[in-house]
DNA sequence: TTGATTATTGGTAACGATATCATGAAGAGT
DNA sequence: ACTCTTCATGATATCGTTACCAATAATCAA
């Protein structure tokens, strides 16, 4: 009934069957799907009109087990796709590997130290030609390069303790004291903190730079006001609530992530509808950019940089390093922040 | 140095090498990995310590060409990652997948369907054990199931026309006629439209839905105010202020998903800063939540459905086709749709 | 016309893993 | 002691593809 594809047998046909078809060798095929160099013109077209006519399809992971074939995979272990953020970082990687004519796995690690481990040595075990991790701290043996057999690894957004690869990091330190002081500078003095747990990477280094900001004022961080380890909204909108609640609350709070920042404006709408005045309402910095932060009902600092970017960065040095030189030195980038004000 | 790998060769370490090391021969190893059956344990542990010492990792792809060994793989192609709604969808097709043990290839098509062909055909290439997609219209022929070859395909969020295979859509007639009647309800008699192109299964059924809500009330579409086609949020925040900024502006407007919604908000915002009154600003119906939705200027109808669930849904319908029938009939599921205030 | 070169094609083997069958050893039942 | 199972193991063949080499035909220089 359809224009092609008669042979509707559920197996898929092979280049035997192709070969068969056109009255060629298999080899032969296979020489015209890759290039047609030393086949006739006119064999080439035969070859062409028994694909189309089965729907031949060559596969790929037959293909990839001879020497030298490249399995055209790239596993991207990040920890989160809902989090927009990282599905951002993911378009990234993806540009850049399309147009490379790579493919990506993709897999979530949620967090967990040994689901990562797992995902990598599945991914290695599918032949991935390389690997980009958003790490998720803890040990981090199993990403050392010679348990990785020379499958290049590039780390994006954070770093894993004593694993010397290619990396591309965010200025954390830098933007938090920079979105940090922005808050000092239209006098706050009490600001509440809610961050990643201080073991992960850029949770060290956002706490770093936002008490180095406070140093410089001569001022401390209240520990009454300070909550890490919140990794989703609600955990991070109840923190909110609670540091808000307290005695002495801040007028500003420091979110670290885009799931911080989300939750503590959450929390601060649900105090609005509770009937708190506007007035009482802390200010906020958000590392990490969220959508129409312009239209937040409490000032927003944003420090922002762009994650597609990050990803795109990510995958560009995957690539350097898989057509250059796989023993050269590793490299760490960092990617600079934007600080900005949500309202002009 | 370390503790394991001490073969520090960048080649991977195959089960011929595993099985030497083990004194054993491949087919014992082969054994172990798959579970053990009829090897002493004293050999599997022999085995195991190989495994261990060489950092070996079994080549999936290699598995996968004997007949009969499934791939593990799963091909799921969504439109745009960098949009949550998808993000969300991707982590719910992870949910299953992963506690199925399979692993997901992720493509984006960025509604081109060229890239949709290539992209599906190079996921049963790699010999993808099933397909979710959500497809970007247009021709579909490279999706009837004889181009397929018994690669279960499972439709998400839209329809193909023509191809009869199992689906998850949303109930987007019941949903925009329900948040347009919210509209109503409040008195709004002049509503703008902002959506995606007729041509794609929820752009017509959304605006179906929204028609079908005025010719009840007695009213009708002003085609002034309506625009279709908008595919990023830029895009969407130039048609909204366009419909704002013409004579009879529309006093309420209706955003068939996620982008238009936010790129509504963001001409809002724009409004707003250029100091028209908050009185001036359209109420607005979002089909898709987005997040903080009841922090905003304007009231806001969110038409809501969950996009995890949407995903989990995609693929346990797919895992039920490949657990049973692979020949029987076509299902399609609507998820139901919630309508609610952004503000209580 | 002849020998040499080149272009086109196919045969064979190999990639890594495993299903199948064959082999041998150990134990059970008579 | 002898057959009959059962268990543990290995040899071989195979999956789909392509590198390598051999074979043939066509072209060219002298």
């Amino acid at each position: 009934m359809g224009t092609q594809g008669q042979n509707d047998s559920s197996r898929q046909p092979t280049v035997k069957e192709v070969a068969l078809l056109a009255g060629v060798s298999p080899m032969t095929v296979s020489r015209t799907l890759n290039g047609g160099k030393s086949v006739r013109l006119e064999v080439q077209q035969r070859v062409i009109d028994a694909v189309q006519m089965l729907g031949y399809q060559r596969n790929e992971n037959a293909r990839s087990i001879r020497p030298g074939q490249p399995s055209g995979l790239v596993g991207v272990a990040i920890t989160n796709i809902a989090n927009p953020y990282y599905g951002n970082f993911a378009l990234g990687v993806e540009d850049i590997a399309s147009q490379r004519g790579r493919r990506i796995i993709l897999g979530t690690t949620g967090e967990d130290s040994a689901r990562e481990r797992q995902l990598i040595a599945d991914f290695i075990g599918r032949q991935v030609e390389g690997l980009i991790l958003v790490p998720s701290g803890g040990r981090s043996d199993h990403l050392q390069p010679n348990r990785l057999r020379g499958t290049p690894l590039v780390l994006a957004s954070r770093m894993a303790a004593g694993v010397d690869v290619d990396a591309v990091i965010v200025d954390d330190i830098g933007g938090a004291l920079r979105g940090t002081q922005a808050l000092l500078d239209v006098g706050h003095t009490r600001i509440g903190y809610l961050g990643n747990d201080a073991s992960t990477f850029t949770g060290m280094r956002r706490f770093q730079g936002f008490r180095q900001a406070l140093v410089a004022a001569g001022l401390a961080a209240d520990p009454r006001h300070v909550r890490l380890g919140q990794n989703d909204i609600s955990e991070a909108a109840l923190a909110a609530t609670d540091v808000l609640m307290s005695p002495d609350a801040p007028t500003a709070l420091f979110a670290a992530n885009n799931r911080n920042a989300v939750g503590a404006l959450k929390a601060i709408g649900e105090l609005l509808a509770h009937g708190r005045p506007l007035e009482t309402m802390p200010a906020l910095v958000s590392f990490d950019s969220f959508e129409l932060s312009e239209l937040m009902p409490v000032p927003v600092v944003v420090v922002d940089h762009d994650a597609r970017e990050l990803g795109r960065q990510a995958a560009t040095m995957l690539f350097r390093r898989l057509d250059g030189d796989p023993d050269a030195p590793a490299v760490v980038v960092e990617m600079p922040t934007v600080v900005r004000n949500s309202r002009r």
